[in-house]
DNA sequence: AATGAATGAGAGTTCATTCAT
DNA sequence: TATGAATGAACTCTCATTCAT
């Protein structure tokens, strides 16, 4: 084995190892001895790779983040059926994982205490609440979303939403599957009326409707 | 000054101060000897008014929710303009209050770590979402909310939402007013919107419709 | 009721909430405030009555102490019955009294650590190891006791057997009347033993031999 | 040094320094920090050897236990010359080194508070209760011992009397080594003379007597 | 590069004692 | 004289981090 390949393997052993127990105990309570026997490897090991206990969680999130940085948030408001546009946006973005959620439960404490984790988080909200108002701005001028929106304040709050079912809810340890993908409609529902008007209120009898209608075919339950 | 004035105060002194520091570091990096400093007495005084750093927490926590508990949800949402009441029972809810947000944020990270806490902060969602849940289940029934709508799964949408915001959002000490009542008023429409069709989707022109325009005067710029 | 009554009894009751407490207990682990709860009156109270904890427990002791000072030990071993009379000057030092083997067993524990307090024993078990010594060299000087005993160290032993029950064993709380005063016999009996020859070894038919089986009628089953 | 020794003499030191300061100062007087000082390492190495102090106080004790393991009581008092066995036996129990009386007296203390360490020293006192016990019942059964002795009364005394010389007498940093000595055998006669009957009170001019004088040679000053 | 023994600052908490009322 | 709120030094124990091997 090349040396490069059992140093990246030792790395990832270390975050695996972080993941699992930062989620398991929260971020305060797993010491950084834990995560090296854990991974099977010693302290000394642990911080040759890592330069501290933050530095391994701040890696842990960024790699979660990455998951992020390619939506195509424009061309789902843009797209002629947006509310499955949406769904399928956030059905990237929050997937059926429970390690996701336990990680991301231990980033919450973290996020409060480490002003670098803090600013970490912040930039990722800016990114995406910059990506989502300018999308927002598109379908407005089109005429697509609600004229009389305030889409400033909206995105923020879409945002918010989004990021706290992110960090902490949809937990799939707790949730079955079912329950899960209803819960992440709601929402996917909930974001599409902020937004856009309801079909009918501009024209009866919408094609839009129609192919939210068809298209997923939710039994009726969900608009 | 009469000794339980005096006791009192000295009280008030550690929550304030607890308040404020947990506020502004955190649950985990704020010290009982902090707190002690900050309000100005000794920490054998501290821990004569609590017994421990959990109990000065949970006692600031029990004031916060306080404020939740007589709230008419129902009658918010059956009411004739029920984008208005929810405006009002948002701003019931999310005070421009600094000293709020910097106290949800500390709790947000002993949530993770503290059983007890954690279980306090499920039974007021649980409660609340039985309140909202019976509302949105008497609109349906009327015919006032969406026909199609999830109940459960939108029911927990919003009070995520909402419970995200309470706890750490909306911070007056970096948001200017107008632009918290403004982001306030987002989250209205985003939940009247969820719950609710567009008016002019029953019938055109709706009185409600007016109703709400004149009613808060927004200036058009939201629905 | 007069003042210098009230005062004596307020004393009296903090002396008597300690016993119970560091009988309980043990000194450490019995706080100042505790003794004062238990006497129903205020720490500053009995701050007033003692100078520290300390002089609680040691005006405790000396009082335990006073039983011991009218002790006639020269008379019971140069009575005609030494075994009877060894027999009645324990029943006076070790009482049949749960409390008094409480405090005791507190009284271990401080004078490991205390050099006031082990001074004040030291001063008791010397004040009684020159009596029994002086008891012990007459007795042998009246060819009473065995000719060739060593007079100090088996009156050390002897002493730091009793002042051993004295203090931990025999505690009424756990052992049943009959059963604390077989062993206080057997007690007895090995202090007789130690220092005095068997009567029939001296002569056959011997009065003493004789007085002292009438005198308690073991019914055979000690010495 | 191999780290292994270096582990190994580490420990040693820690309890050594324990032994020391218990010792002079008593279990509770003795900080954690005292020990890690006199041992010449950091508390958190002290406190990565032993879980807590109460395990330092453990460790070192169970050793002292170890000495006791191996008595042969039964044999002791069955020899033909049972005052010398005795004797032997008190000189294996009762060795003249002050570590051991110093830690024995933090013993005491420690007893008294916690009911680990006082279960641990009711157990090695039931099973040589139990040793002793049978020991003298073969006694009696051979027509050696005392006919009309109280077995377990007199076998409760002795193991008093031995167990609290054991514990905090005899302490050669007090004590000259001929003082020791001669109490040493002050105890053997005491408890010789508490089991068994005079030589000449059985048959006049008995072997067994001869034996004893002349197996020591005690100067005739002890029986 | 890898190890893990060693470090020690710092956490939460207790309680003997004081002193203003 | 009686009170008990207030004090703060001192305790035990943890754990992120270093560094000699």
């Amino acid at each position: 084995m090349p040396r490069q390949a059992r140093s990246r393997a030792k790395r990832d052993a270390i975050l695996a190892a972080a993941a699992r127990l930062f989620g398991e105990r929260g971020y305060e309570a797993t010491t950084a001895s834990d995560i090296a026997a854990e991974a099977g490897v010693s302290i000394g090991t642990l911080y040759s790779y890592f330069r501290d206990k933050r530095q391994i969680f701040l890696s842990l999130y960024a790699s979660a983040l990455d998951s992020l940085s390619g939506l195509d948030i424009a061309g789902a408001l843009l797209s002629p059926d947006p509310l499955e546009t949406i769904r399928a946006l956030l059905a990237r973005v929050l997937p059926y994982d429970a390690a996701h959620y336990a990680l991301q439960r231990a980033w919450v404490g973290l996020t409060v205490r480490d002003p670098d984790v803090a600013r970490c988080g912040e930039q990722i909200h800016r990114f995406l609440y910059d990506k989502l108002l300018a999308a927002v701005r598109q379908a407005q001028a089109r005429g697509l979303a609600r004229p009389d929106l305030d889409a400033e304040a909206t995105c923020w709050a879409v945002l918010i939403l989004v990021d706290r079912v992110w960090h902490t809810e949809l937990d799939p340890a707790t949730l079955p599957a079912e329950e899960f993908s209803r819960r992440r409609d709601a929402l996917a529902h909930m974001i599409f009326h902020a937004i856009f008007p309801d079909p009918s209120s501009r024209r009866a009898a919408s094609p839009l409707m129609g192919a939210h209608r068809d298209g997923k075919g939710q039994g009726g339950r969900v608009t």
